[in-house]
DNA sequence: GACACCATACCAACTAGTAGGTATTCTTTA
DNA sequence: TAAAGAATACCTACTAGTTGGTATGGTGTC
């Protein structure tokens, strides 16, 4: 029972998420995450018959361990949608824990190198990224009806640039090294957010199409 | 005067901005950035000894050349801080023309998949960024002073904060396939600053620290 | 004994980097 | 000024090592 067909494979997407984490999807090799699950390639090729394959079943294991912690959050358990959006928020900030590949984000880091050269890795990454926002766009939307009913901006696109400030706060911590930083970005992220959900904010009469 | 040295050299470095941002670091191989440049590899080595090397050179040229872009804004024209501060955050929603790989970020772009990796190219990365952010934080500073002296953020981390969003709306972009996003975020941040820009705006008084 | 699972050994293609040689430009000196 | 000499710039061809992927064979289980 020690290496079942469920264990090993299970044992390589760990070990794809954590390497491809640490250093990016082309310059992890097979033999490092075989390495890093203890396996050897033989057992890699059983399980994934490329390297790409292995990248989407990585991203759909990434999504169903995210997608179940995100469930268990508590911030669903809040009667008021505002409240649900804020400690979603809040609930970004306290995972900012360990070394920052053990919280840095799977697909942010992969749509970035392969987003011309791989479009099937693309569009997993965007599916994940895109479903995870909607599941926010959810409270954000009850939220809008209940507190800036009224307001232009509009509930998806803001839980898109959710994702967007979580992003970037993990390319400027990688960059100092330290998740501080992210931390302050995603406190930025709140208040903006409490802002755009307190009703005679200045933001509610505010269009926000930048393009020209 | 076809060929001379400086024009190689700038050659290799343009090709290899143009190369890394489309692929990644990882993924550009020499000869990829010599075909581009329509060089060898033999004047590759010749002026860089390494591909960190490029890849160091490659982030200076990157600041040179965005750093003269950002000085010859018109935003630094305008009297009002406030306002230097919105057209700028404008600018760079003007700014993104063209193809994905032609307006996204060499740093954040490297500083992604080589922040365990190679130390020194991460470092570059990261002085390159906050060295950006410090001539944004000094606009907001000034506006801060005139508009929202009390306020409890920091200029600073607010700068920083921008440079995330940008970041981010980067990774979503890349994502998608498409700039309209990107777009969308920065407007959202425009909105957000100038929230905090605004005497009597609800987030004057929040605090900003989100780490417990 | 058939099948899933996994290891070893291996390969063809590719990669960063090197070696050696040639063209071109700059510098020195007679 | 012009030849000699020295750098610089660049190229072709190569090497040593790596990479994704394959072929084959062993082991446990039903």
């Amino acid at each position: 029972m020690e290496n079942t067909a469920q264990n090993s494979k299970s044992k390589l997407l760990h070990a794809a998420l954590q390497v491809i984490r640490t250093k990016g999807y082309a310059a992890t090799t097979i033999d490092d995450i075989c390495a890093s699950a203890g396996l050897t390639k033989g057992s890699f090729f059983h399980h994934f018959k490329s390297k790409e394959d292995l990248a989407l079943a990585a991203v759909e294991h990434w999504n169903a361990m995210t997608g179940g912690m995100f469930a268990q959050g508590a911030y669903h358990q809040l009667a008021d949608p505002r409240d649900r959006v804020l400690a979603y928020i809040d609930f970004r900030a306290e995972i900012l824990q360990g070394e920052l590949p053990d919280f840095t984000c799977l697909l942010g880091t992969m749509v970035q190198e392969t987003f011309e050269t791989h479009p099937r890795i693309r569009d997993a990454c965007e599916a994940g990224i895109s479903s995870h926002a909607q599941t926010v766009a959810v409270h954000i939307t009850a939220a809008k009806a209940m507190y800036a009913p009224n307001a232009t901006w509009d509930a998806d696109t803001l839980a898109l640039y959710t994702q967007a400030v979580i992003q970037g706060a993990f390319i400027l911590a990688k960059a100092q090294g330290k998740a501080e930083i992210a931390a302050v970005c995603i406190g930025h992220l709140r208040c903006y957010v409490e802002g755009l959900l307190t009703p005679g904010s200045p933001f509610s009469k505010q269009p926000l199409k930048a393009t020209p």
